[in-house]
DNA sequence: TGAAGTTTAA
């Protein structure tokens, strides 16, 4: 492990042969390597540890003039080769915007030096000369808020800065940071301050809060949350306590949410969210009865099951692959006058398309003419989707001209189902033209964008794709979150790339998430029958560093004045 | 990022 965490570093300038490359990073369009068109000339696939030194630096390749070039594309299904152009109009950035972006750098690049904790973030960015504003702290903490102790050093020395006051936006992006780290007491103490400064909690603040309490299964202290909200001037409303609701039965609680509904109906009146919101919750679990049981409820409190009560009861019984009783709920929905909407037509494609049902799912589509029902874009999203796990990418191509043509514009999912499909069917090729595609309308990818293309590179050991793809993703203000981490450093693993794989897990660690037991494991076997005993050693340290620690945030609320 | 739907993960 001597070259450590050079990876998610890009450098500044590249370097290739002792000539500067031209190849750039850009927001709007980048070119690309001849390597990147056909990485299997280019990374060896033996998958011996030798091999591996070779990848280990992170060096692009001289910039090829590939500008108008086309490309014949071998196994494709079909798709016109793509014109990919050089560069990117700079002429709209305004002299403001220049500094702005200057500054973005030249924090990003303090931020990306490891530090041991936040305070020592606010020493190294002491004298740093850059224009603190709202809109840069939305920037770096968008860009680092897969990197508590970069964002929050961050954000503690901006607070600290002449003619400057964090806006709640800002307090609660920070804490949103915080909770998704499950830094509880750090949140907890943010949260003081923001009510001390001039009352800047809100029901946004108080929503972010209870989410990342539940998703951290701390469903108790969510509930507490709730019930001590009104000190911070937030007052418990219906919204409130519905919030409340769906954080418990979208976390797994669906039953904590039935106690906490039980108690507060008696002073907070629910509404029809309230009911839905629980009879989602049961279904979701697959707990039929008890949905049922909700909407007998909601009919003695005066509400009748609307088109969200019976959708959500029909993805229950789609999960259930039960597709009979779906018929008879449509039926009886018809009977009842209320109509069936895109949503329930969608969640019911998806399920017969994901049941195999392909044809069955293709007739939904008729089925919702007929309906006079108007498809969205989450309706033809859901047939790309079919068609591509189907095989049939060229009828995928067909629904995304339909789009077009019925006034849709392929989104972020249309491209993401796109490219996911084209990796499935090893289109790499394919699928990179589809994230140059993407750049050109201005569609901003994320990181479900990146992962089927991660995952085709891990598994074709394509390292050099893979970190050129790491590095584009950073510039884009997309860092490995923690699922894509696990993928790299399980799948790098398994494709015989353990060196990689190593980094990978340290980078992780680092970065504040706490990798499974299985992940550490999985590195470890492997590294058994390697010679890499300092690696071994290593790893097995980072382990023990993350054992689980669970601090009470009971003390935390009392500090911070939930108590 | 959420009262219902669409993308990844073995």
């Amino acid at each position: 492990m001597r070259r450590c965490f050079r990876v998610l570093v890009p450098p500044e300038p590249l370097q290739h042969a002792g000539r500067r490359v031209v190849v750039r990073f850009s927001t709007a369009g980048f070119d690309l390597p001849d390597w990147f068109r056909n990485p299997k000339d280019v990374v060896p696939s033996s998958s011996g540890l030798d091999a591996e030194e070779d990848d280990d630096d992170f060096v692009l390749p001289i910039k090829s003039d590939v500008s108008d070039e086309r490309s014949s594309d071998k196994g494709s299904g079909g798709s016109s080769p793509l014109t990919i152009r050089a560069g990117c109009p700079v002429s709209a950035c305004s002299h403001e915007d220049a500094e702005f972006e200057a500054d973005v750098d030249e924090v990003s690049r303090i931020l990306r030096s490891r530090f041991a904790s936040p305070e020592a973030i606010v020493i190294a960015m002491d004298c740093c000369p850059v224009r603190v504003s709202a809109r840069l702290v939305d920037k770096i903490l968008c860009r680092f808020g897969n990197d508590w102790v970069a964002a929050f050093g961050f954000f503690m020395w901006a607070g600290t800065q002449e003619g400057y006051c964090h806006c709640a936006d800002s307090y609660d992006m920070m804490v949103d940071i915080l909770g998704k780290f499950k830094q509880f007491d750090l949140m907890f103490g943010l949260i003081s301050q923001m009510h001390e400064v001039g009352g800047l909690v809100s029901l946004t603040t108080i929503t972010k809060v209870m989410r990342r309490l539940c998703r951290a299964s701390r469903w108790s202290d969510a509930i507490d949350v709730f019930h001590k909200m009104d000190r911070f001037g937030v007052v418990k409303d219906t919204k409130a306590m519905n919030v409340l609701l769906d954080a418990l039965c979208k976390e797994r609680s669906v039953k904590r949410a039935r106690g906490a509904f039980r108690e507060l109906m008696g002073t907070i009146p629910p509404d029809e969210s309230s009911f839905n919101t629980l009879v989602h919750g049961w279904c979701k679990a697959g707990m039929l009865k008890e949905a049922r049981e909700t909407m007998a409820e909601m009919e003695k409190n005066g509400f009748s099951p609307s088109v969200i009560t019976y959708t959500s009861l029909i993805e229950a019984y789609c999960m259930e692959k039960d597709f009979q009783t779906v018929h008879n709920i449509l039926d009886e929905m018809h009977r009842k006058g209320c109509s069936p909407n895109i949503i329930t037509y969608t969640i019911l494609m998806h399920a017969l398309g994901k049941a195999g049902r392909t044809q069955e799912a293709l007739n939904t589509f008729a089925k919702v003419k007929q309906d006079g029902c108007v498809p969205d874009a989450s309706f033809y999203n859901s047939l790309i989707y079919i068609l591509g796990r189907a095989g049939r990418l060229q009828d995928a191509i067909f629904v995304v001209k339909e789009m077009r043509r019925t006034g849709i514009p392929p989104n972020l999912t249309t491209f993401n189902t796109l490219i996911s499909a084209a990796c499935d069917h090893s289109q790499a090729e394919n699928a990179l033209k589809l994230l140059v595609k993407m750049e050109e309308q201005s569609c901003k990818p994320d990181i479900k964008t990146y992962t089927p293309l991660l995952k085709l590179c891990c598994r074709r050991q394509w390292v050099k794709t893979l970190l050129f793809l790491i590095c584009h993703m950073f510039r884009k203000d997309i860092t490995p979150d923690f699922s894509t981490y696990t993928l790299l450093v399980s799948w790098l693993c398994r494709n015989g790339r353990i060196v990689q794989s190593c980094l990978f897990l340290e980078e992780m660690v680092l970065k504040g998430f706490a990798p499974k037991q299985e992940t550490f494991d999985l590195v470890l076997n492997k590294l058994d029958n390697t010679k890499l005993h300092s690696a071994k050693r290593k790893v097995e340290l980072l382990k023990m560093q993350v054992a689980p620690t669970r601090s009470p945030v009971r003390s935390y609320l009392g500090e911070s004045g939930f108590v």
